[in-house]
DNA sequence: TATGAATGAGGGTTCATTCAT
DNA sequence: AATGAATGAACCCTCATTCAT
């Protein structure tokens, strides 16, 4: 089952999806208008009326299929026994992953979510704190298996954890970098976590 | 020379941008609506564009009282003499001082220029990456001298290190917890540069 | 002949102009949607299409409904040699007993047509004209048998009349009250023309 | 102190009032277009809201008018030791002479409030069930004085006299006839009361 | 300096109507 | 007959900016 099975219903509505998620790559949310999104999939202005209750229902849809990935892997991690670099493996791949399909996608949560607290109705802030907690409990678990330290608090430890991940990607995104090979997924996730484990030190 | 100094030339000017500040953390750049800043400042709203040609002026003068600071620390750093986690250590320390002092703006440069793509202008991305190539600066410093790991390009340390600084300070600003004492500015300093430094893993 | 058969050629068409008459008589006019009516109905949107011309057709076709048995009853009154009392009697008898059997038809005709001059096409104010003529010669009729009161003009009594007796229903459509039997359509006929013809006054 | 001095704290508010009075008038509550007003006020789009928060707080502001002015009036029969007819005499003086001085304020309320059940917020139905029972009042007041039949209900009574008066005044709006003349204003008033508590019957 | 009235270009949303299937 | 996708003209409301006082 692919990603998009999960939301787009309708062809249309996939080309409404893809075109939200390009305008407001490109504007953000509160500055991506309709009819930029309705001109961008090629359909008159009402019909996204037809196919999304409003802009709020189409900017949650795009959120939430990032989310729904997202705790598809959270969950995933709770009851396996994998290491915890393994686990934290997990998450960059996820958000490597998606980026190479769905460059918009990552960075709209990143940029439009995971920062701005403008954006975050009780709702969204609700799943960021469903992020967090579970990628605590990731480094709480490594901390009691001896695999981290224990003098930083497991919440410090995913705050660089994830802002090192997400400032990486939304670095790229500035450059217009993109990831068109997996291989280059592969080796970037493994910088990213190889810092993380075991510090930008030399030796 | 207080930083207030740098743009502050009368009472009315320093009462707006503060005004503004604090708008703009609670909603954004796009959303900080003219008149909430005029109303926040205690002002009318004709009176704000007697000291600032626009919106745009306006929110420019905040952004560049946070690059000015910035970039008087960055130009320090690159004829010192003193080692890597020093330098870096500088840095982290501009960051969570002005946030001490300053916390809307510190929260108003990383989510609305840090991450969004949206508000860069060619003038702000310049910046951008002045900073990027600042700090770029600093771990290649840091590799030459055998302090830092040589097998992760310094541009990935850089999005490493400002993207764990970044991230730590933009979710202790939704959960709004402020920095009261300058022990735990120390404190957190060193958390984050340890972990950086080091790596998340015991031992 | 039954009210239906003059309009309603197909069973839809019945589906059709009964939805319409319970949304117009909720929302108004203006305010009732096809796609309400076509909901309402059970039916889709395009249909109406296929039955009605478009929206002023259905509307006037719901009116004419009203108007057609109004008519009759006015013509009937013409040539009958029945005294003034009884004639304005078989209007109350139309109104209430139609209200009887299509409260909204009722509601709607008093409340968007009677008093709103916002609905008035030209037609609509020649049918208005048609009745108030008719009702008028009832009148002078009875001024001429010295039945009615001379001292105060014909349209005048009409219009005392016809306001009673619509105010009388459009509250009870207020306070939602239907009449569910024939003896209170009677009681109150009986209410309405004593009060008109002898007065508010006692003994 | 005049009508005016209740709401029109500036000039513009009352060329807007005014203005909008004349819309509604004309298209009715739903149809009238803040646009429209606008340019018959000949200000600009904008300027309406400055004076008035939105469609709905204008159309308030006009119908608040109108209940102010009422229920002035209703409230001074309360204690009055006037006889039943002067009562509701001064009733149909304030519709009267409201309509000789703003003849769209009257029809709006008749047309928009006192029938069409499709305006009829909580809040307006509550002004509407106050003017009933003071009404209904006036009628048990006489019943009990002897001055009124007791074989109608005091309800039907108010159903019976209002109807009568309003019909009376929306029907004038209809041939669009305005009352010049204070005598005239007089005479009609005399007209439908004289119907009312004596009925239509001759002699 | 200081005020807030005034302007008008947008932008979100609704809904009658058409039309391909 | 029947469906509902598709269109786009309206219409409400916001808000940056200007300007007379």
């Amino acid at each position: 089952m692919t990603k998009e099975a999960k939301f787009a219903r309708t062809k249309k509505e996939k080309l409404i999806f893809d075109a939200a998620l390009k305008i407001i790559k490109e504007k953000g949310f509160h500055q991506a208008r309709m009819s930029d999104i309705a001109k961008e999939a090629g359909i008159s202005y009402g019909l996204v009326y037809h196919y999304f209750k409003n802009k709020e229902d189409l900017f949650e849809t795009i959120l939430n299929q990032w989310w729904g990935g997202l705790f598809d892997i959270l969950e995933g991690l709770r009851n396996s026994r994998t290491d915890v670099r393994e686990k934290l493996g997990k998450i960059v791949q996820y958000y490597l992953g998606t980026y190479h399909r769905y460059p918009e996608l990552v960075t709209i949560f990143i940029t439009e979510i995971s920062r701005s607290s403008t954006n975050l109705t009780p709702e969204r802030l609700k799943k960021f704190m469903k992020l967090m907690s579970r990628t605590d409990a990731v480094m709480t678990e490594g901390q009691k298996g001896g695999l981290l330290r224990k003098d930083v608090k497991p919440r410090y430890l995913t705050y660089i954890f994830l802002g090192a991940l997400e400032t990486f990607i939304s670095a790229m995104v500035l450059v217009d970098q993109s990831l068109t090979k997996d291989s280059q997924v592969g080796r970037l996730a493994d910088a990213i976590l190889d810092v993380f484990m075991n510090g930008a030190k030399s030796g």
